[in-house]
DNA sequence: TATTGTTATACTCTATAACTATA
DNA sequence: TATAGTTATAGAGTATAACAATA
């Protein structure tokens, strides 16, 4: 019956793996927070010119995707379509994104980000990446590599997991 | 004059390292908020029992240094003194945390997890861990070492980063 | 005067429930 | 009926400004 056992008990060898993942989830739910509060404070000390992280990833997400409906911005984001719908509103009130009929499918939105935002976007994201670069500026470049080699694989990971989720 | 050039120019060598840590920062940019909602979301998931992140953050930390003082707290949040008491004030009211007054210094908070607090960051924490430790479960170890290291470099920059900014 | 903590206020993010409008 | 989006409501997290109490 080592169907119903639950999953940490499989076999001897994934009790080993499991072990593995687990201190690598420990410490990802230890540091994960720290870093994302840095990124937050930083944006918000900007001032003025600053745009929360659900802010900044929408435009970004429009800007790849432009034309995009409400529905796929709330996906992109894993929220909800009231919590995507207020977020697209406050952008509209900023005259940052526009929020337009689509001819023919009038259901659908047409997201795009106003050619405001796009210079929003790159003064915002400039400046948050020139900020979390400095804080990297005088290490390695292998500590570098050590973590850019780590978050690419843990984006992707997640990435997946929350697809997997919602669907 | 390289004393006055901003940091981005110094020199030629400096420029690789630059842009090397900038494209880090891009990473961590686009990756840790997918991680962070994902957390979020697993947390929120657990119903009743769920605690927010910096919820689970402030029961750890008091539970390292329990009869702590709310500036205390604030500092090891990140976060500013009011937010901190409102943060405190909801996990009294849950009963898990004791806010008592310090003997001789009645300036200053004495703040400790309580046995209910006690039982519930065991709980929330293993099951938080576990959730993320199952999205990780099927990778090999060689990627859980790239995630692990670059994860633990990753906090201890930006937990100095942030230390050096507030003070 | 400096430190500790609270209150008042306002904003963003977030969810659930209930709704409208379109297909 | 199913999908796209909005509105209403509620609560957490966050900040700034102004305050009280203690040292």
């Amino acid at each position: 019956m080592p169907a119903k056992a639950p999953s940490r008990f499989r076999t001897t060898l994934q009790i080993r793996k499991k072990s593995a993942a687990q201190n690598c989830a420990d410490q990802i739910i230890e540091h994960v927070p720290v870093v994302m509060r840095f990124i937050r404070m930083e944006m918000r000390r900007q001032g003025a010119g600053g745009l929360s992280v659900p802010q900044l990833r929408t435009l970004i997400f429009l800007s790849l995707a432009p034309g995009s409906g409400l529905s796929s911005v709330a996906e992109h984001l894993g929220v909800t379509r009231p919590t995507a719908s207020a977020l697209i509103n406050r952008l509209v009130q900023q005259g940052l994104v526009s929020r337009a009929e689509r001819p023919g499918e009038r259901r659908r939105l047409m997201l795009t980000v106003t050619p405001a935002g796009s210079h929003r976007l790159q003064a915002v994201r400039e400046s948050a990446s020139a900020v979390v670069a400095d804080t990297l500026a005088d290490r390695s470049a292998g500590e570098l590599k050590t973590i850019m080699d780590g978050v690419a694989l843990l984006g992707l990971f997640f990435k997946e997991a929350s697809h997997r989720k919602n669907s």
